[in-house]
DNA sequence: ACCTGAACACCGTTCAAGT
DNA sequence: ACCTGAACACCGTTCAAGT
């Protein structure tokens, strides 16, 4: 029939965005389908894979937004409000750390279905990721190496860059397990405990090893 | 047509998980079907759904073969061949605990496809995992356990059991990350290196935390 | 130019009808 | 009793036909 509804492509994209956003407040992707989107919206499934090239694109775009208010919940570097000359202590970048972390893991918990999708949406074979979004991913990185670089001022730049990789990815799995509930049977789980416990004792272990000699 | 086959029930499971096993060899769960599956052992999809309940069932005890082929590809507790009384060094829950995460990452990289449905098949809303499962990851944390209160006999059990916890999360994340090449950009991963940074800081904080007062 | 709706090639599941 | 094959209610994608 051809009704035409007056959106622009870029008002359809967040709409369909907002949509799929609203969805995963209380229910996984898997539950979600273009075609009960474009219902949703009042369109045919043909008109949003117009907009967005496929499905598949179009929950990029949403992991895209969901990187972005990733990033917005992470506090910030901040450097300005602390004392630069207290600023490489232990103290500071162990706190530091684990505020990264510990808002890592309440994003994850607050946005959970959101938060999957992010992991779950496998690339087609190994599509390289959008530059803007590896750019957010080296900006977190760049952002741990320089703490444990401040924390050891011996350890070399690559050992700084491990060392992160090593620790983000820990904190990574901790969130994916503390959700799942999968692997850890019975109980409760205690997340925000075994944050703590990783990056105390991991940071302990780096500041002792580059102290001296 | 209803053309018979001679093949028992317990045949059927067994010929299903095979070809499942077979397809995860080259190709994510994603790829397969029902209907492919059925077809390719010349039965309908009805008959598997007849034997097995249904499709996600059938997945369930590939994840089941998984689970099992997982369990033996890791160093079992060996006891026997270590001198008892200089078992409870920190050497040796250090290289106890970096050989049982290799032995992870190992197969995890060996079979990517097969341990990576272990973790995606999301059970529906929280069905309990089957029992010998769960007795299958006890076991797994019961060993990490023991090796940490044996390196640390001051520390409580419930210590043991949060780092335990930790130390696998932690593991865990690092294979996750490792694997599908989303969070690093660029670059290398070492997953191996890694897993012996995150072990070997962890633990060494570990050791001497409890070391003495 | 833009959108639709039917068509296409799938999917897991059900179930009456065959043997 | 067991298995099939058609039917059902989905899915993402394509594209000729309408406005």
């Amino acid at each position: 029939m051809a009704r035409r509804k007056d959106h622009t492509h870029e008002q359809i994209r967040s709409l369909a965005i907002e949509a799929v956003l609203a969805h995963l407040q209380q229910a996984p992707a898997s539950d979600m389908s273009l075609r009960k989107l474009a219902q949703q919206l009042g369109y045919s499934p043909g008109t949003l894979i117009n907009v967005f090239g496929s499905y598949d694109l179009l929950l990029l775009s949403v992991n895209a937004h969901t990187l972005d208010q990733l990033a917005a919940h992470l506090p910030s570097a901040d450097l300005a409000s602390t004392e630069p000359t207290e600023l490489a202590t232990l103290e500071h970048t162990h706190l530091r750390l684990l505020a990264l972390a510990s808002a890592y893991l309440d994003f994850a918990r607050q946005h959970r279905y959101q938060w999957q999708l992010l992991f779950d949406h496998r690339l087609p074979e190994d599509e390289a990721l959008p530059v803007w979004q590896q750019q957010r991913i080296s900006d977190l990185f760049a952002q741990l190496e320089a703490l444990l670089a401040a924390c050891s001022p011996r350890a070399s730049a690559g050992e700084c860059q491990r060392a992160a990789r090593t620790l983000w990815a820990s904190v990574h799995g901790i969130c994916v397990l503390s959700l799942s509930e999968k692997l850890f049977t019975s109980e409760v789980d205690d997340g925000p405990a075994m944050l703590a416990s990783l990056i105390q004792h991991y940071i302990s272990a780096w500041h002792q090893a580059h102290k001296e000699c």
